[in-house]
DNA sequence: CGGTATCCACAATGATACTG
DNA sequence: CAGTATCATTGTGGATACCG
């Protein structure tokens, strides 16, 4: 069945909207990490919930999928696409707006700055 | 107590996630409007989720509500404040990203075109 | 007209145990 | 090491009735 969105902006939202896709796409960004990698970058992450958000990045064509190893352990890479890396100006704008925001309320606070997404820029 | 954040991408998701935001903000993008406007502009909501997507709006500081009369039936309108047009720089990208990648995805469709966010960083 | 209160349905996330 | 299966929990949105 074809999805249908009303704007663009829903269609971009149901992209990057999850928990921890921001953070994945962050880290990401930097360079390609195993499956390890993240969950060291992602602690309270659990193991269900970090396949279900990769998996749902790479069907969206944002994230890549590589296995090497014909028997376990295993080793998988997750890495940006090129389509991922056009994100980037969209996160960097979104995290700059989200900072300034937090540093003009007295009950937000953003623990990370968008240093991480300009990154995410450079490297496409 | 503090909300926090990990990044500013997940502290703008906050203030634009939410299943009608995008489009409530497209259309006070045009001109503010009463609340029956946005009933009809989208017939789908009901007045429960409308009041509450509103609201929160409303507390992000996103957009202001002005009631006018003394006794029902009240008149209230609704306007973007300054910080809510200040999204829209980010909501026109959002926009074209999301269209680009509906044209290239055959099972994916964007009904209505980012005009209306365009217009919301013309009226700022 | 605009909003609230209640109750309900479903989706998203989490905890835990198990597999090759 | 990476992933799946199952069950529990939570959050978000919806249906309906009612109020000033």
């Amino acid at each position: 069945m074809k999805k249908s969105y009303n704007n663009g902006v829903e269609a971009t939202l149901g992209v990057i909207s999850g928990k921890w896709k921001p953070q994945l796409l962050c880290y990401l960004g930097q360079r390609p990490q195993r499956t390890c990698d993240l969950r060291q970058n992602l602690p309270a992450i659990s193991q269900k919930v970090l396949t279900q958000q990769l998996r749902e990045l790479e069907r969206d064509g944002i994230i890549s999928r590589q296995i090497s190893g014909d028997r376990a352990p295993f080793k998988v890479t997750y890495a940006l696409t090129e389509l991922g890396h056009s994100l980037g100006e969209i996160l960097v704008q979104m995290s700059l707006w989200g900072e300034q925001r937090a540093n003009q309320v007295p009950d937000m606070e953003v623990t990370h700055d968008h240093e991480g997404f300009t990154q995410l820029l450079q490297n496409s």
